[in-house]
DNA sequence: CTGCATCCCAGTAGATACTG
DNA sequence: CAGTATCTACTGGGATGCAG
């Protein structure tokens, strides 16, 4: 989070800030969640339950970290039982257009990848 | 890697090449190691100076994973001493765009961020 | 319903030393 | 020069139980 950063093109401005994004949103969780929460306003257990394989634990974790960079939302209705909405700030809203070029690479590279993936396992698999 | 992936509005294959992309380029030294090869071919030692917080094995791992995802490319030339230069495959400088894209945003938006963390840690530090 | 606390395991980073 | 091997330490993340 506060490393060296030597590139000769660039200061260490934009390479911490990237660094500082990347440790955000390079988790398991966190793009999901913004994702989802692009469609709306949600609940803590209606997120859930569209991410069945996310543990309660995470899930809080994701939501505080998400919600300590400002990226969104937490709105607590103090009734009984209690009702806790999440939504995406400004900020949040914003990360979508990086967000959109990050997917579309990956959609349109990922055969790529697989098959370079194939066939460096190919190549180092005689080995053993 | 594999996750289940529930998102409402997108199948799974966008969500699961960005999972990819993202468990890729995710990582701690990836993203700098790429940045740094937009300049030009780099031998191994000639990027550990540049990055010199990197660890010789961690530079190895990341510049492997790069490799068998086809976004680098080794070449070796058997001298002595022994001469290998890394290089960005056309997949690799493909990765421009969108790495840029997410640059842009952080510098842009990283003052937020710090003001939102500052904030709320503020809020949170009442409690103890 | 929401979410914090605790325990525990596996994966991964770092340091150091050694090899072709 | 460019790695590999090994050992240790830290952290992410799952399971479970408790509380407001």
């Amino acid at each position: 989070m506060d490393m060296n950063c030597a590139l000769p093109d660039r200061d260490s401005g934009p390479c911490q800030a990237v660094e500082a994004t990347l440790s955000r949103i390079g988790d398991k969780w966190s793009v999901l969640v913004v994702t989802l929460l692009r469609g709306g306003s949600r609940r803590f257990n209606e997120i859930r339950r569209l991410v069945p394989s996310i543990s309660q634990r995470m899930l809080t974790l994701t939501l505080r970290g998400l919600e300590r960079d400002g990226l969104v939302l937490r709105t607590v209705t103090p009734t009984t039982p209690p009702r806790v909405d999440y939504e995406l700030t400004e900020l949040g809203h914003s990360l979508a257009g990086p967000l959109d070029a990050l997917r579309d690479w990956a959609v349109a590279h990922r055969p790529a990848m697989q098959a370079a993936q194939a066939a460096f396992d190919g190549r180092h698999a005689e080995a053993a």
